[in-house]
DNA sequence: TTGTAAGCGTTATCAA
DNA sequence: TTGATAACGCTTACAA
């Protein structure tokens, strides 16, 4: 029993009581149940061609064995690797507080721990970085599938990816456009697959047929954008300026592009409520928040891309004596602890961000099983209003 | 073109000029160069048997077709999978703002890069999810090695990963003492062999020999609550809170002993200079914070655990009136840029996280190697002083 | 319904 | 120095 190690007596002693301490294989398992291979690959993977009464049976040695598959094996025979890959490209410095992504890795996970999937997580210094990393994961067929972050308007990891076949779900939109109504979920129609036979047929189906299935989850950051300016406009606010995150990313220029939507529809003048871009550091929020309350008309409201900038703005407001939100009204993108720990407590944009994330990895799960690509829109954000906003002074 | 498909013909056309999209194989290579696969093995893994010249050949088509291992064939001819894994156990509503987690992770992963090793990531939520995780991935044959973070004082991880084999580097350290002088790295004398043959030798010797090689890497808590409460005692400070961590945790426990023995060394009334526990959330920072300022007598002095907590604190100080620092001296352990964002800015205990997950990282990978195990000593960290310490009132 | 055998891309053994 | 050849553990035609 449980010999076949190739070496001349490299398995030890054969005491027939106490296993020795080698992971089981299916083959043990055969020899045990007293049937063949692929009976018990069949067993164990719920493929037919295998009576009940050998299935009850295959699946009780296996319990008893604790087989688990080898995941070596198992990628290596053509089915998945079992690993989807997530790339973070933040220069190092901007990883400082990032409440947003430790909250999306986990949502992540709920996902994925219910279906034996693991995540190869890689943090690099750039995008040039990430898709060297994408490569090298295709060539290496270390996962089979990715979760993109962080996507741009100019964007070269779809074509890529496609290029690598490699299926993928974007973690936001790669499109600017504000006119979220005309094309809301244009595809949401096509999601119709439910449960795509899972096994071969769908597997087969995605690596034969389209270069690379490429799902989007996005949010309606106009909407968000929207939410924020006709809450400061109720308020009396006519002069608001957005201290935005690094002008590159999808989502910062589609809020950009909402704000200047909303103003004109609100009639207010595009010189009294702009954007400014930031590299979303806390340097970067301070020094913009500096320059705007040193100029002769200050805004009476701003708008942070993120929670550690407007932390950093309520600071310069409070080093330079002007109060928060009496003279000031401050929202901040993204609600974490931070913006209810400061004081003033920060009215704040709150999203479901490991729902986000749970949302993309069933899509590239779906995905991997063959389903059809869409667009997914994501849970809209709300307005949490709390003691940084007030009336217009 | 780009067939492949497992059918009848699995090695498609032999178009010499354009490769189908394919992953090129050891055996395209061997073929195009007119050699075996084994020599082809031998030239790309550095191993001799094979001439300088076709090496020198084999190299050169395989640099031409593009050619990477393929993991999971590696892995499994009992090569390792070129995974390290990390397990983050920590309750969703912890995981908030956790600048020291990514630092390290980007640390794990400069030193992990240049090895072609993946770290493969989990979040979740308890210390028996975590053993199961390890458990999971042992059987699958999934990492190759583990980072263990967080480690407690009772910890089973250590038992558990020795029984399974898995090489591991402990992040922290388990023990509690806190007799530095005494115990400083013992075993760091036996860290003589640098470079142990690193190919087939090593990896012999590490599979063969112990149970599972482990070490530790070690940061100086003791050192650094030492450095912090001098500091303070400097500045007349005889009153002194430390608002601690999870008990649990051999790094909280570590500091609690450490202030206790430093303020007995200093003659301080150890009802004066005490710690009291919290989970590490902004909210418990907080209550306690609160607590202790309405209490008859309050600290003149309060040592946050984490960054979090005391922009907490410092927020319940401004929120009773509490003027830091003239009336309450306050200092974060770790920093982040949320330290240097709130006002007054914080003074705090800054060490090099990055660099504490790349020590860590390296040591595993020379674990792997089949390097001896050791304890190592992280940098001292070094207390940066800013606005919110002062003489006591 | 079950068993046999080939193949996935490496590494490793052993003759030539 | 080379080149067959057999593992590794699993999936999957194909044959019984």
């Amino acid at each position: 029993m449980t010999t076949g190690t190739p070496t001349a007596n490299a398995d030890g002693p054969r005491l027939p009581t106490a296993p020795p301490r080698r992971r089981p294989t299916m083959k043990d398992i055969a020899e045990r149940a007293g049937v063949s291979p692929s009976a018990v690959s069949f067993a164990l993977n719920d493929r037919d061609g295998v009576s009940p009464a050998t299935r009850a049976r295959i699946r009780e040695v296996a319990e008893e064995l604790g087989w688990q598959p080898n995941s070596a094996a198992r990628a290596l025979s053509g089915e998945r690797s079992g690993c989807i890959g997530l790339v973070l490209a933040r220069p190092a410095h901007t990883l400082g507080v990032e409440s947003f992504f430790l909250q999306l890795v986990s949502g992540i996970q709920e996902a994925l721990s219910a279906h034996r999937t693991a995540l190869l997580f890689q943090v690099v210094e750039d995008l040039a970085a990430e898709c060297a990393t994408y490569r090298r994961w295709w060539a290496e067929r270390r996962v089979d599938g990715v979760l993109v972050v962080d996507p741009r308007t100019h964007d070269p990891r779809p074509a890529l990816l496609a290029s690598l076949a490699l299926p993928t779900v974007i973690i936001g939109d790669t499109r600017t456009s504000t006119t979220s109504e005309t094309d809301l979920e244009p595809a949401e129609t096509t999601a119709t697959a439910d449960e795509p036979s899972r096994t071969s047929a769908g597997a087969t189906a995605a690596s034969v047929s389209a270069p690379a299935p490429l799902s989007t989850i996005w949010a309606d950051d106009a909407a968000a954008m929207r939410s924020i300016i006709d809450h400061l406009y109720e308020l009396g606010h006519r002069h608001i300026v957005h201290i935005a995150g690094l002008p590159g990313l999808a989502h910062t220029d589609r809020r950009v592009a909402a704000l200047r939507a909303e103003a004109a529809r609100l009639g207010l003048d595009p010189a009294d409520v702009r954007s400014v871009s930031t590299d979303y550091s806390d340097e970067q929020g301070a020094e913009a928040t500096r320059r705007l309350l040193a100029a002769p008309r200050p805004p009476t409201a701003i708008v942070y891309d993120n929670d550690v900038m407007a932390v950093a703005g309520v600071a310069v407001a409070a080093g330079r004596g002007v109060p928060v939100p009496a003279a000031l009204s401050i929202v901040a993108w993204d609600d974490s602890p931070l913006c209810r720990v400061t004081h003033p407590r920060l009215t704040s944009l709150v999203r479901d961000t490991a729902g986000f994330g749970r949302l993309a990895a069933q899509e590239l799960l779906s995905l991997l099983d063959g389903a059809p690509t869409r667009r997914l829109q994501a849970e809209l954000p709300h307005l949490e209003l709390r003691d940084s906003t007030t009336h217009a002074p």
